[in-house]
DNA sequence: AAACTTTTGATTGACGTACCTCAATTAGCG
DNA sequence: CGCTAATTGAGGTACGTCAATCAAAAGTTT
């Protein structure tokens, strides 16, 4: 009734267990031949390795980390709730997860974060600034392999990114945008922080789209809300006092400032936001918000596990590992 | 190093390893006494059950069973490739994934599918006819445990259902199609087949909301594409020559017709399909369609796993359990 | 043919949980 | 008190793989 084991395959290539084991684990001093028996046997007995076995033979223990910003609001709030979710689920399968806060932009304490760690693989939502880098190099050369979340960091020693494709996002975006909107005029752009990568990225996909197809648009300089609801209420109600505006495309954090701002000064822009926290939700439900894009926080999780996993296991990742889907929300598909 | 087990549980609970099971595997003959001092241990210790030597020791296998339409192109060959790269990974885990093809609408084809299954739990993307909901109520009574997979059968016997929440994708189908659309002009609804359930939902969602919302725009009186191409192609034809079209809402499969007569008539409505197959991925990129909307076919096998899985443990399931979220694709997010 | 190296065999002990049996103890009750 | 019923203990086996040992066999070189 139950599958064929290690003793079937060994029995039916007329080898014994421990060769089969040579060539199943990969242990060398096996000859040609032999290697050929134990595939032939494989094939024939449709032998597959049993993984409960495996793991609890094996009795590894991953140790991940997380390095993400501290906040209990907005994005970073949703990612935090994930990753406790996650972690519940992961302890089963000797998998444990280890979250370290550090204060959003602050190098010194992100370093400080990273100097500390103990574990097999990290996932670092982190900034971009050479200090970090250099801790990077640190962690990779002890053996620790180090993944980017969310907001890449290309050029440091990292050996995978687990987030959006911001730019295809900004694209996306950019088409909704020129589609939505109906009559000519000004579209504002606001990010959280011009430097950050992530940030900065969606702009420029946002930007060529706009300029390539909706060029009868008038794209504002893109301005800087430090992800702060008063500083994005003070530069959209100033946009809305100047300019027609007919759009806003609002990259970072800080939506209760553009939703308090559009309120008060009346006007009705086509606008599309990042991320869909529940301030987000509600503001889709009532129609302040029109569209709003979100990467899959839990999807998120799970992808960096795995590809940490593949990596301490000295596996090969796919090439779209990492890949998160962009997950679009109008009034009518917020679940 | 390494985490508590059950004998460290036993230890500090002062009992017997036997008592301890007793009380974490619910088999009952425990006195209350003894079940608080087990669950003060686990607490104490922190002990969490390893499932890897949980799994190897049940040394269950589950054998859960695929029965959806044969066909080679559009939806269905997504879901069966889906289906073949899922079957691979889950083998390693004791899951045994058997696909059992029946011919589109052949409800006698359909019943002799499921009479000859062998396995603890079924999925099955079938037709709504008699015939086939006495074989749901056979099985069922054998103790197979029977989910639907893509159109729910609600009436039937089922215990589950995987798939869209079809009303919300037509209602968000129509909030695009009410943006998109610019000028005032009539909108063609194709289905597949308008009994269908998955199909009429999508249709009721998409009406509703054009109604509600969008009633400058003309419903034209949905028709039905038989998801063949020449037919669809027929019927896009006709209504283009006599209507003034600006929108089509594709329900079902046959897009190649769809697109063939909006170049043959030249005429450019606003197009919004289902299902990212790689023709619609195709026709996003040229711009003949504007939106596809797509439900991920393996999260939607993942998530019938899980539940499939819960269901033949005894475990209850979370309220949404088997939602799929509604995938939405412009020219600038096919991956 | 002796002295090697390489390849194979036989065997064993984990890993942590599930599940079973049989005996021993305790509690409940008249 | 004795009796039955309920609860607990002790112990064992099995799951399939990994990982290691040591001895035996086969193959190479000199």
């Amino acid at each position: 009734m139950n599958g064929p084991t290690v003793h079937d395959v060994a029995k039916t290539a007329q080898l014994s267990l421990a060769t089969v084991d040579r060539v199943l684990n990969g242990r060398g001093g096996v000859s040609v031949k032999a290697v050929a028996k134990v595939k032939a046997a494989v094939a024939q007995t449709g032998y597959v390795r049993n993984l409960a076995a495996a793991n609890l033979s094996r009795r590894r223990v991953y140790r991940f980390c997380f390095v993400v910003p501290s906040g209990d609001t907005g994005f970073v709030a949703l990612l935090r709730a994930a990753l406790e979710r996650e972690r519940d689920k992961l302890v089963e399968e000797q998998i444990l997860i280890q979250i370290a806060s550090t204060r959003a932009f602050d190098v010194a304490d992100q370093v400080a974060a990273l100097r500390q760690l103990d574990c097999d693989a990290v996932a670092i939502m982190a900034s971009e600034a050479p200090e970090i880098q250099e801790e990077v190099s640190r962690l990779r050369s002890a053996g620790v392999r180090v993944i980017t979340l969310v907001a890449d960091l290309p050029q440091f020693n990292r050996e995978a990114y687990v987030g959006l494709d911001n730019v295809a996002a900004g694209r996306t975006a950019a088409e909704f945008m020129g589609r939505y909107v109906q009559k000519a005029g000004a579209i504002l752009m606001i990010a959280g922080s011009l430097s950050a990568r992530d940030h900065s990225e969606r702009l420029m996909g946002f930007r060529r789209v706009m300029q390539e197809r909706y060029s009868h648009l008038t794209l504002l300089p893109a301005v800087e809300g430090n992800d702060d609801a008063d500083t994005v209420a003070q530069l959209v109600t100033e946009a809305a006092v100047t300019q027609s505006l007919v759009g806003i495309y609002a990259i970072g954090a800080g939506n209760r400032g553009l939703v308090d701002a559009i309120k008060k000064t009346g006007i009705k822009p086509i606008t599309i936001a990042h991320e869909l926290t529940p301030e987000a939700r509600e503001r889709l439900r009532d129609g302040t918000i029109d569209l709003v894009l979100d990467q899959d926080t839990s999807a998120a999780i799970a992808s960096a596990v795995n590809i940490m996993r593949s990596l301490t296991e000295g596996r090969d990742l796919p090439t779209d590992a990492g890949k998160i889907r962009l997950n679009i929300y109008n009034r009518e598909n917020i679940l």
